[in-house]
RNA sequence: GGUGACGUAGCCAAGUGGUAAGGCAGGGGCCUGCAAAGCCCUCAUUCGGCGGUUCGACUCCGCCCGUCACCUCCA
């Protein structure tokens, strides 16, 4: 029985139990990235709320399949192509393997599908068949649109009321012959100079929206659990998926609906105009740690907007260095013969409060509190009576389980790769406090300190690590 | 103009009717030959402002101030 989780749902505006269609098998979409460009660390937060929302499924017993989508095919992606000369897939290939290369320096689990837009053609022509079909879509130029008056619905997602989006007011110059100008481009009649496809539908290439509803549905089921992305993507992105779905099949596309918050940097609206417009890779080649990135990313729940700053930053390195000292001190700290001070009870609050907090729409504030409480725990206890073998294996499978949810334990804190050399720099340190020849002690701290060894002497001997 | 969100210590941030989690930074102490790491103490009589409801409000209601988002490019 996989443990219970609630979501505030931006469709139906309430926090509600998660409910999967198929028991204890989550079908979850997220709008992937557009790869035309390297993606900043506002499309991380994101990608990162994504992440942990999967890891928490699992770690909560269910079976999760996630689909993410690599738009290769839009606007974006034809006049990125076309400036440099080469081929559209050329063009985003490159960006799409940095896209991956980023999740991987950022610890992102992979989701089990990501298709591409542009393999998945015939299934949007067959979707703008149906839509035809059902009277809901209207060829008009060589385009064919969505005729949003044939769909009620329109709107329940993003709660727009569509008297009030005034006519006129931003219509794209080619989309003048509309028989309503709130209508939406199924599939693009194709122009001169960009990439196209022969269909049924006609010569020309999909729209926007209709990847989405077509590779979801085609991967995940006409319905499915949960569907993300970021918050300007409900209006207009995600209701009209809605309106293309529910028009085709006339069932319900998504029940839940998730959406991250965005990022600001230094208090100010991410912008390339106000120098603060950062990607993965700039920030990579400040030499920043991209696990404290990670940290600071999913520090602060998804609906709350977040305050990128380089003081935060800071404080996330501190915090994955507080995770790595405890570690080590546990690793070089032999188990407590007696009954120790960590009490079992200290385990079982800690797992209580950690997912509680998941639970809660993903609160992982809350669940990084109940980790640092944990981390106090455990070093009064190191500082006291120890800690036993048995609670000491409770606690390896809490902290590995810690890290499978949120991915920001340190790997190498305890156990450094063995280094002849500075072994014997140490043991000849050893040898010196041992003969109360500081100076030469102190020496050899400060020529391993110039090498990036840090020392320190604890009641168990000298344990060496490796500065950050 | 329409719709919606937010305002908690120097910074980040939890809490959302019962008397302010956690982290970072700062100050003091313990431990150490000295460090490092860690621990202990300290750091908001108070939660944008003003009213109201209540035995009791950061939490509910009203008004005001401020910040922000979306309204067919956008994670």
């Amino acid at each position: 029985m996989p443990r219970e989780i609630r979501f505030l749902n931006t469709l139906s505006r309430r926090v509600e139990t998660l409910d999967p269609l198929e028991k204890g098998h989550v079908r979850m979409y997220t709008c992937g990235p557009t790869v035309y460009n390297f993606p900043h660390i506002g499309n991380y937060r994101t990608f990162l709320f994504e992440d942990v929302l999967r890891r928490t499924l699992k770690a909560f017993g269910y079976r999760v399949t996630q689909v993410m989508n690599l738009t290769d095919i839009d606007d974006k992606t034809i006049k990125g192509a076309a400036a440099e000369g080469v081929s559209l897939r050329e063009f985003t290939e490159r960006y799409d393997a940095a896209f991956f290369e980023d999740l991987d320096a950022l610890g992102v689990e992979r989701a089990e599908h990501y298709p591409r837009a542009t393999e998945w053609i015939p299934q949007m022509v067959a979707l703008v068949q149906r839509l035809t079909e059902r009277g809901h879509a209207y060829v008009q130029d060589g385009s064919t649109y969505f005729r949003i008056a044939s769909f009620p619905g329109y709107g329940k997602l993003s709660g727009i009321d569509l008297a009030q989006v005034r006519a006129g007011a931003r219509v794209d110059a080619d989309e003048y012959e509309k028989e309503d100008v709130r209508d939406f481009v199924l599939w693009k009649a194709s122009k001169e100079g960009e990439p196209s496809w022969d269909t049924p539908l006609g010569p020309g290439r999909p729209g926007w929206h209709l990847e989405c509803s077509a590779m979801s549905m085609g991967l995940l089921g006409e319905s499915f659990d949960v569907h993300t992305g970021g918050v300007d993507n409900i209006f207009p992105h995600h209701e009209n998926e809605i309106a293309q779905s529910e028009g085709a099949t006339g069932r319900p596309f998504v029940h839940t609906w998730l959406h991250a918050e965005h990022l600001f940097v230094e208090g100010q609206k991410m912008a390339k105009s106000l120098g603060n417009f950062y990607t993965l890779r700039d920030l990579l080649e400040k030499g920043l740690d991209p696990l404290a990135i990670r940290y600071l990313l999913i520090s602060v729940p998804y609906r709350q907007k977040l305050n990128f700053t380089f003081d935060g930053l800071h404080a996330a390195a501190a915090g994955i260095e507080r995770i790595g000292n405890t570690l080590r001190r546990l690793a070089h700290t032999p188990a407590a013969t007696g009954e120790g001070s960590l009490h079992a009870s200290a385990l079982d609050e800690f797992e209580a409060e950690f997912d509680a907090g998941l639970a809660d729409d993903l609160n992982t504030a809350r669940a990084l509190a109940a980790l640092h409480n944990l981390l106090t725990a455990v070093n009064q206890a190191l500082d006291g009576g120890g800690i036993t073998a048995a609670v000491g294996a409770r606690l390896d499978a809490a902290l590995a389980r810690t890290d499978a949810v949120l991915g920001i334990v340190p790997t190498g804190g305890a156990a450094e790769s063995a280094d002849a050399e500075i072994e014997g720099l140490i043991a000849a340190r050893v040898a010196a406090r041992k003969a109360r020849d500081f100076a030469r002690a102190d020496g050899i701290r400060k020529q391993l300190a110039e090498r990036g060894v840090v020392l320190e002497d604890t009641p168990h001997g000298t344990v060496w690590h490796r500065a950050k």
